[in-house]
DNA sequence: GTCTATACGAGGATAGAC
DNA sequence: GTCTATCCTCGTATAGAC
């Protein structure tokens, strides 16, 4: 599915690219569906804003429904694998949740729409369309590194399940309410490099205090 | 299903009933709304869950908007009570928090679908159905209290403004994720009253954990 | 590969009978 | 107050030219 890349464009062609249009059309299609998620979200609006013709995208990615689920993959590829590749089996469960909420923090402060992305997905679509796959396995990390912690007594005696959920809500509800927030007091910029370098912090030191044994 | 309000209808009128076919389709609307958004939830599909005619909606309502202002409005109210009632100024920071805390988790434990209204009106529509009111003053409690907390020393400095967001993701992020969770191990029904009851402690514990002055 | 034009079904909203 | 039937816009998806 590659073909006239530039380079080879000295000739005939005019601006045409393949990869670039759809990457074009993933871009717009993650802002979209963030906001919108799957079925509020309108095929013409993608369109809109990329400039090409709707017709590319069911050109690309056969329906709305594909362009949906290559914008899911796509969006939580980074997180998946910096979580994977984290190896925290070997360190002590303080250290472990500390580099793993830095982990989730990273990722979605450099996309901060991927928590609302998740939550569409979760809230309008019970997550079918995740498969057996994807955030799931977050959790169930999340969830083995308290049950260690509390295990060794490092962590007060904490339910493992629950906190995990509570964790990952501290973390990720702020990308959720920055649409909103920004009506705030003399809006706030919560996006900004400052305000989620402060969030990283401030969640962190929030849920490292609540899980600590006392 | 609409019909039988009884008591009144001795006489001469069916089963006709201004108030319980509003009730009905208030209710109907809301479950809608909860999971889809306004955008996304379909008149019909509320009018099916109904029983009553689709044209009901629009004779109560006059259209699909005004519909969900009132769902809005209705499922907010006892939450919005229930903290302006609170009178917290002259408890100590950690009383006034757990106050706050048990309170707001007992109106969504009772009401499991407000998180995730709240998420999709922030989300899809940046809050603008909220006007001047709402959701808005309950951070701003919130925020009071850690200010207060932080200022008598009974907290650690965290930032009040970042921590309520992260607080209120803690609590409320559970009737987000219970959709998409009830796929996890062996089913786990997350709203249920022992759960419910367990997302009550655990989060408490986690939040006034994290706060506290160590 | 990209565009324009269009078919066609879904869904919001109304009219009018009962 | 409630229903059925209907209108008509909007939105997905396709056809076909370039």
């Amino acid at each position: 599915m590659a073909q006239t890349k530039a380079g080879k464009n000295n000739s005939t062609k005019p601006v045409r690219d393949a990869e670039a249009t759809q990457a074009v059309i993933l871009a717009a299609a993650e802002e979209e569906f963030a906001q919108n998620g799957l079925t509020a979200t309108r095929t013409e609006a993608i369109a809109a804003k990329t400039g090409v013709a709707k017709s590319m995208i069911y050109y690309y990615f056969k329906d709305k429904e594909g362009l949906y689920r290559a914008v899911l993959e796509r969006s939580h590829a980074d997180l998946l694998r910096a979580i994977q590749n984290l190896d925290l089996e070997q360190l002590s469960p303080e250290v472990a949740l500390e580099k793993f909420l830095r982990t989730l923090l990273d990722c979605v402060s450099r996309n901060p729409r991927l928590p609302t992305i998740m939550f569409h997905e979760a809230v309008q679509n019970q997550g079918k369309y995740y498969e057996s796959s994807s955030s799931v396995n977050i959790d169930t990390v999340l969830i083995n590194i308290l049950e260690r912690g509390v295990r060794t007594e490092v962590f007060r005696s904490l339910d493992p399940f629950q906190s995990a959920i509570n964790i990952m809500g501290a973390c990720l509800f702020y990308f959720i309410g920055a649409g909103n927030i920004q009506r705030f007091p003399q809006g706030k910029q919560l996006l900004s490099k400052a305000m989620l370098e402060r969030h990283t912090q401030e969640s962190i030191s929030l849920i490292l205090a609540g899980v600590r044994q006392s």
